[in-house]
DNA sequence: ACTGTGATTTGAACTAGTTCAAATCCAGGG
DNA sequence: CCCTGGATTTGAACTAGTTCAAATCACAGT
């Protein structure tokens, strides 16, 4: 898959590293449509048909995007994951994946847009972006499996995907928030999440469980 | 606004017209992608640059695509909306809608990432669909008020836009749906809707009340 | 140094959405 | 009948994503 860690890069992979470089700095700068092929050719040094030679569409690239975002948002939430509370974990979490996508607002609905789309590849279910996938869910997984007090065992399972899902919404929400820096997506966490975990706390209670029971059974009986 | 009913329509609104059925009608046969605004004119008889007379963009023609898809999906209603039970209601909307989209199903997915881009106009929440989305409104408020027995007074204003917003949310997932003939889908819609109709069966009671107000609280909170 | 081979790189061409300035059409007034 | 102004219609051109066949390059083996 990959080579021995240490190897210096080939000259390939420095030069498909560079239009990747190139293309997210002119996505920030103008935003998607207005960042042509070629502008991110001539940007990079090279030839339209050299970018295709690494990349098999524009659309790629914006995987590349996801990919990068990916990390940042595992960077960014490292912080939030040190922390003990479930709602301060979440809450920081999604905190840090707006932060890092906040540059890209204006133009992320172009992103969202290819994104949503099954055929796309870069869709959040495609089997390609099963890795990204993987690894989004996972920083939600570090979310549950780390919080103390302990997750209710009954959610525990299920709940990482869950919220990933959440997170997905929340992205939507965002992508549509007009208002300044997107205040009103970090309301909707700060007011969501304790609410989360409240009915988390709730599934416990006697009278819940049946719900709570069908609610996993309808998740689990829906996803395939 | 519109001409006086009954006058007979002007040549350039049966032109118009024209190309929209004609465009519907390609749509279905090839997608979206495929069909080509040059083989829309084609088609319709006409030349490129004359359907650019009528219509903005080819993305202008998928909003033609909703308000034509929102027709039929009224209708498609109209016999579940002779029920009484909430539930039997809420579902029978839920699956119109699933059955007049069903032709479309391959390539809905284009059209949904044109809709999802916040600058698209054709999004659901843009100034520009705000008739078609009253329209959609409507359908689910025609579900909650015409129940019999009628839904709790407490949520009753707020229901009908989240039950738009679920059934937004149920074509994402039946856009997704890969299962034959988006029988996942309609299982989705069988098992959830008498679920919903217990949350709100439940929101009733004592305990819950402050739950179900802090909920609609935050979904005010968060609406503007 | 020389050559064959696979990895890169490129210019030119193709497709499809969109724009535009120049016809053409058409109805109402003279 | 002719003229005029607005509504339609059109061919040609422009832009941007994508493809392709033909160089060019780099290096392993001779």
């Amino acid at each position: 898959m990959s080579k021995p860690p240490g190897a210096p890069p080939a000259h390939g992979e420095r030069t498909r590293e560079l239009i990747v470089q190139t293309a997210l700095r002119l996505f920030a700068e103008r935003g998607y449509e207005r960042t042509t092929m070629r502008a991110i050719a001539d940007a990079a040094g090279l030839s339209v048909s050299n970018a295709y030679y690494y990349f098999r569409s524009k659309d790629q690239l914006v995987q590349e995007f996801y990919a990068e975002i990916q990390r940042r948002h595992r960077e960014e939430a490292a912080e939030a994951l040190g922390r003990d509370g479930f709602v301060d974990r979440l809450r920081g979490v999604l905190h840090a994946g707006v932060t890092v996508m906040a540059p890209y607002h204006d133009f992320a609905g172009s992103f969202v847009g290819v994104a949503i789309n099954p055929r796309s590849g870069s869709s959040p279910f495609s089997d390609e972006s099963t890795a990204a996938r993987e690894a989004a869910i996972g920083l939600f997984r570090d979310v549950v499996e780390g919080a103390k007090p302990a997750v209710d065992r009954q959610v525990r399972a299920d709940l990482p995907e869950l919220l990933w899902l959440a997170y997905l919404g929340v992205t939507l929400y965002w992508v549509h928030d007009t208002s300044y820096e997107q205040d009103r997506t970090r309301r909707l966490i700060d007011l969501a999440t304790p609410f989360v975990a409240r009915l988390i706390r709730l599934s416990r209670l006697p009278g819940m469980r049946p719900i709570t029971t069908d609610l996993l059974w309808l998740v689990r009986k829906v996803r395939s």
